[in-house]
DNA sequence: ACCTGAACACCGTTCAAGT
DNA sequence: ACCTGAACACCGTTCAAGT
């Protein structure tokens, strides 16, 4: 059949994304369908693969999305003045808080798996390296120089620990209660963590 | 049509659940279907719904298996004799070995999501209460008597610390590469933790 | 050139009917 | 009583054909 296009190829990927992001922020990837996305922006399923690759190509330019939010959202905390723990802190809560926000986006990330054989592609590990980036900048003052190895171990401790907090914490799988006990838990990992490393 | 049953009940059950078990350790969640199963059994698709009340059904009771069997491991390492700290670093050591042989069975317990308004049974609560039992009774030696909230917190914080580093690396969001390098993170995280609790 | 929609190979789940 | 398998309402993805 086909009809005169409506909308520019950049009109029409957007339109998709953000069809794609509203399913998945209300009813998690469970909902997603390319037959949805179709139906909601008024094309047909055919569309959306001359646009992208595969449904898996539109989870992750979502995916990309979420990561960028998460990461303004620590840039912003790092341009704060503060006291440098206070900062790392901050940084931790701001991570709870965002999951807890938008919980279904951000189980996309780990809920979402590519076909075995299939990597994540390099732009995606580049986008979780930096985020990871900003957490070791704030730990920075608080190790002396030349100590970057523990300094970027003691990074990715702090971002894994607080990780395995929310996502247990939003999964119900951590026999808490309510959203400030699970802030209790990632104060309490920051301030013992940092307490424990040895002295400089 | 019908035929004769070459199978009890219990032997029908056992059948599915064992097929199950096999499709997601080596394909995971996404692999499984109803229909494959009853494929690889013999039996037709209804017959999963004669035994069972649905396919999250028979995926809940794979969970448990999971659950049991990281259980079995972690009290086999309370019963050793040894360092109180030593205990806690195997304890977590365990669990990060135990997720890196069976990944896609471990993954399913995060990857398998109930349909909204649906809750976890009761009984998977209590497997789970039951796992941060097992830590909590390793940290007992380590905390002054009465001071079971701060105990049952530091459980909460280590065990959801181990899950984020194992579930990162498992998943390779974590900007390491070897399960070694997981092994690391682990250790640092009990002991720096550990070292930072107030003394007592 | 752009878009469709039928087609293929799958799903989960139900339930009337056959042995 | 036990089990089937057709039926219903869905999927992802492709690609010949229509405008």
């Amino acid at each position: 059949m086909g009809r005169r296009s409506s909308h520019t190829p950049q009109q029409l990927k957007d339109l998709i994304l953000e069809a794609a992001y509203e399913i998945i922020e209300v009813q998690g990837l469970a909902g997603l369908s390319a037959r949805e996305v179709a139906r909601r922006i008024g094309y047909s399923p055919g569309t959306i693969y001359n646009m992208f690759e595969n449904l898996d190509d539109v989870v992750l330019r979502i995916e990309a999305r979420v990561l960028d939010a998460l990461d303004e959202r620590l840039v912003a905390i790092l341009k704060e003045a503060g006291d440098d723990r206070t900062k790392v802190q901050r940084l931790a809560q701001a991570y709870l808080q965002f999951t807890h926000e938008k919980p279904k986006l951000w189980n996309l990330l780990f809920e979402h798996h590519l076909p075995a054989g299939t990597e994540l592609p390099v732009w995606y590990q580049e986008k979780l390296d930096h985020l990871l980036t900003r957490v070791e900048e704030a730990l920075t003052p608080l190790f002396p120089a030349g100590s970057e190895q523990d300094r970027n171990r003691a990074a990715r401790v702090l971002w894994a620990g607080v990780h395995g907090i929310t996502s247990l914490s939003t999964a119900d799988k951590l026999s808490i209660v309510s959203t400030e006990a699970a802030g209790r838990l990632v104060d309490d990992l920051v301030a013992t963590y940092l307490a424990g490393l040895p002295k400089n």
